[in-house]
DNA sequence: AATGAATGAGGGTTCATTCAT
DNA sequence: TATGAATGAACCCTCATTCAT
């Protein structure tokens, strides 16, 4: 990660480059076992598994297994703020960003699947005191959507109150989706998009 | 069971009673550690100290651990069930009776709390082949809400589709309050159910 | 039940002689155990369920597991012992004493089966210190079976060496029956002790 | 295991080697906890402490208990038909093949006493369902003397019916052997071994 | 005389963690 | 870098034992 192009790459660099890589691969399957297993079912041989090597080896880039879940937690949180910031920062008027949102929080929660696991976790886990950022992160993530609806009001378009529950009414709406919703599912994701952007700017009043 | 009312009660009827309350405490206490720990996170042990008893005490009561998991999950789905078949089943007209629902699905997660766990599980835990028989009492429960969006929609009231989706829609919304909703929230739980109330009647097009 | 006409029983006779059979049929079903399960694996709940009481009722009839086990065992030891002394007392010539000792060691084995179970103890558990007194009476046991074979010896009818070893031999092929024959087998226990009878006599040179 | 003889051992398989025979030091142990404790009598906790390891540290080599014990009384019994069959194949004559056997089995049970355990074993215990292989293997060793007494007989040789009477009488002879005989007693084995081969030739009309 | 109820030690098993190589 | 090997705590479960009733 930041290697200048056309330079001399080192041994350090290139190690530390594909330890990078590697870190980075571990994180990935620990979160498919923790979408899978929820928290309390993560083991460390499921992933390791995945990742064809053996348990132990998992130390050599992870203290332990804390804080490889930790660290799961706090990049799907991270990933889904920069991704929402992206695709709605785009868009103008509140109706847009709204159906927008809603757009690519379904598409993030159903489609990166491994690391949305942090917007929907079950558990009382995250009130775990050592995943204080891991909720700062999603405190944020949660202020975006507030703006939009309150931008909305401002404007006059929206016409709902209060914020923060119908905040939460929207959030536990689109959450609930990779409850009963499946590839397999007779309606496509995209009509699914639909209905529910429909369903939410019903909701606020247009 | 079987005891005349004002009659005397048999030593054998009383024994049995207060084991019967005490199978019933079990399930209740495991029911807190459930909502608490997760699925995966349940240990006899926490549910033991709870009761202020050893874990192999509880083998008296119960066989192991997965029945009592299993007795948890099927008392919480059949309460739920009945619950809101007695509230809703007072209604009339489908908006009433959707109202009345929403009501009284909030109050049943809200304040049964513990056996409310069982809605909001996890699917893939419930997947479970020895589960089977709580999955036909969720899948109830669905039907009853389906029922009344389409009697609101054959009755001209409601203008909503696809129904299944909705009623998740909804379902989501709703199941999502015990994650942020606290008995400290500055709202009150009437006024929350009030607010969820209207969302869901704007939402079904009333 | 069971008193005795014309004399007067008192409450306590009365109570001793029916705890008396009880503690008797306790003892009987624990040998049934016993044999079917081995040493290690009888549980009194298992011997209760037998009776139809419950396992904490056993302790008002033996102080423990061990007390139990330890007089199935020497009950079983001391019947043999009766059962051939009475069987074999009657016999005059050294052959006939044989012969009809095989027939009583078989008998005894095959039909009274709980308790003939100490003769065929698999586990090193006669070994036990505790059990010092079962194991005299197996050694009376061997005295009994060594003495007809000297005597046969010393009559000239049987030639065989050393008396130890071969009593063993045959004791050996007795106490093996069990483990190969049922009462289903095409055999009759008649025709096979009358086998058995043969090659015992074959042996020790008639 | 196919490693060139004089050739390099390379990580790999010096690496399996020293776990393989790890994991026959443990079937080894077993087998001693086995002979003297009995199968109900086996805990992990013996083995282990034999090998001076933890009980946990045998799950790196078997998956569960069930599976050690399995493991043991099948290399038994193929030790067992391994050896006769090796012995006694390179006799021709009835007698000596006979003579042989009871030298070899004798021999196989004191000697090799550990793994000898699954010929002494009670048949409830190989009833198991798992352990159908191992009552396969021990029918064939039986079948091996029933064709010598057979073809003993049909030589003219032997005089003795019925042969599976016969076999077991036999074989309950020489598997008593370890309940009474040990290291020190006063009759050495060679001289055990040929009074019972004596008395079993005498038995087949030799 | 017997039982309901509970306990606690110990057994089988899993798993995060360690460490020499 | 990675692994083989081992550990020990914690888990589920069984069972002999206790004791108030």
């Amino acid at each position: 990660m930041g290697d200048v192009p056309g330079g001399p790459i080192s041994a350090k660099s290139y190690r530390s480059r594909r330890e990078e890589r590697r870190r980075q691969e571990i994180l990935l399957q620990a979160a498919y076992v923790l979408a899978e297993q929820g928290y309390h079912g993560v083991t460390l041989e499921a992933i390791a598994s995945r990742l064809e090597m053996t348990k132990g080896s998992l130390y050599y880039y992870y203290p332990d297994k804390q804080q490889i879940l930790y660290l799961v937690l706090k990049q799907g949180a991270q990933a889904a703020l920069d991704y929402i910031n992206r695709q709605v920062g785009e868009m103008v008027s509140p109706t847009d960003k709204l159906g927008c949102w809603v757009d690519a929080h379904i598409r993030f929660i159903c489609q990166e699947m491994p690391f949305s696991v942090t917007l929907l976790q079950t558990d009382a886990i995250l009130e775990n005191v050592a995943y204080e950022e891991v909720q700062k992160l999603l405190a944020q993530y949660n202020k975006v959507v507030d703006q939009i609806l309150e931008n909305g009001i401002n404007a006059g378009v929206f016409t709902v109150v209060p914020i923060r529950a119908t905040r939460n009414f929207i959030l536990g709406a689109l959450n609930w989706i990779p409850r009963w919703y499946t590839d397999q599912d007779e309606m496509t994701l995209t009509k699914l998009i639909s209905v529910y952007r429909t369903h939410v700017l019903k909701l606020v009043g247009q």
